[in-house]
DNA sequence: TATACCAATCAACACCGTGTTGAGTGGAAA
DNA sequence: TTTCCACTCAACACGGTGTTGATTGGTATA
């Protein structure tokens, strides 16, 4: 029965989190000290330091549990049958759900993505859609025949319009359903297989 | 003959900024004190504050200036020949120039798109373009005839895309030639306009 | 030649935030 | 009762900040 502690420790790594995510809604990430955190947070400065090794450690932290989130919802969306579906005009339950996922966790990513953040999360965010997602489409033969735009450049192109697809969902205070940005997604994943061969 | 005073003060404040420059290529930029600044220019760290408020104004500036330079180029680039002449399948000198201004530039648009710098250059340039570019295009009602995609979230992917395009030619280290990467980006331009009417 | 000018220098200043320390508190577990 | 542990508190040296007032040394002007 030592969890007790641990419950503890959460809370407080909770609350520092919930305060320092608050703290960056109107401020710089550089215009906030430990000092400032521990303060709102209720706490001893030194007890941050029990936490974290200072605010960059804090901000990595809270910005690889998002991504790490968003990577068990990216785990389950196979290309294969996501085509298949919105082939045939449905909309994938799996990319709603990506969605859902983003728009759950709609102050994080706003926060991450906006000006008072720093950390280049939007390059972060954008390595990891590459890399977990828009490759294995793009990469697929069976979809891209014919790319008359090197792979590389196709493969930028189309996860920083996907991202830009985000950021515009969030600057619209999230007006769309997940369905209707999964529908946006799909069309453009198709725009995209439709580069060549046409002008 | 007081001109000689300027050609001092221009003269530290182009030190001052290259040697800037060079720091932000390996370290971040909350890692670079105005102490290192000065140090590395060979100045007294209060010269420093004889030209700048501090270094967020020196970033501020320098990214400033960057963007004057590329809005010159812009101001002369008009929708309406560009298009024509991309229709004819021609590429478009002045398309070509602006690539060409971002390649005379390249080390302060890689240093200020990297990974070392903070103030959120990529989003400011995201809305430089929206402003000053793809707005005119995407506007015009002759081109875009029949979008089912809103005009928001039209112009946030395009010029994402445009973006992710300039950053993966950084990336390649230039690899392409302007000529080629206007010709990339007109392509995209087309397949924005084609964005309706398929699937 | 004198002198006014001006960019840059230099030392010193109070101030603030950092990360670390060692000792201590109070409630829960053994 | 004693041990455990998250957290508190005060104090520390350190480093960077932005500003000050006095000074240097070339350059232009009367």
């Amino acid at each position: 029965m030592a969890e007790i502690y641990d419950q503890m420790n959460e809370k407080t790594k909770e609350k520092i989190q919930s305060v320092f995510l608050q703290l960056l809604e109107d401020r710089h990430f550089n215009k906030i000290s430990v000092q400032t955190i521990a303060q709102a947070a209720g706490i001893n400065r030194g007890t941050f330091y029990l936490h974290y090794l200072d605010k960059y450690d804090l901000l990595d932290r809270m910005e690889a549990s998002l991504l790490e989130g968003l990577e068990n919802h990216l785990r389950q969306l196979q290309p294969g049958p996501l085509l298949e579906e919105a082939e045939k005009g449905a909309i994938s339950f799996q990319a709603v759900g990506v969605f859902h996922y983003i728009g759950q966790h709609e102050e994080w990513f706003r926060v991450f993505l906006g000006e008072h953040n720093q950390s280049g999360f939007h390059r972060r965010l954008k390595d990891f859609f590459v890399r977990h997602f828009l490759d294995k489409i793009i990469a697929n033969p069976d979809f891209f025949k014919t790319a008359t735009v090197p792979a590389d450049y196709l493969s930028a192109f189309a996860t920083s319009a996907f991202l830009g697809l985000i950021e515009q969902w969030l600057d619209n205070g999230l007006a769309e359903s997940p369905a209707e940005m999964a529908d946006m997604y799909i069309r453009i994943i198709f725009f995209i297989r439709n580069l060549d061969g046409r002008q």
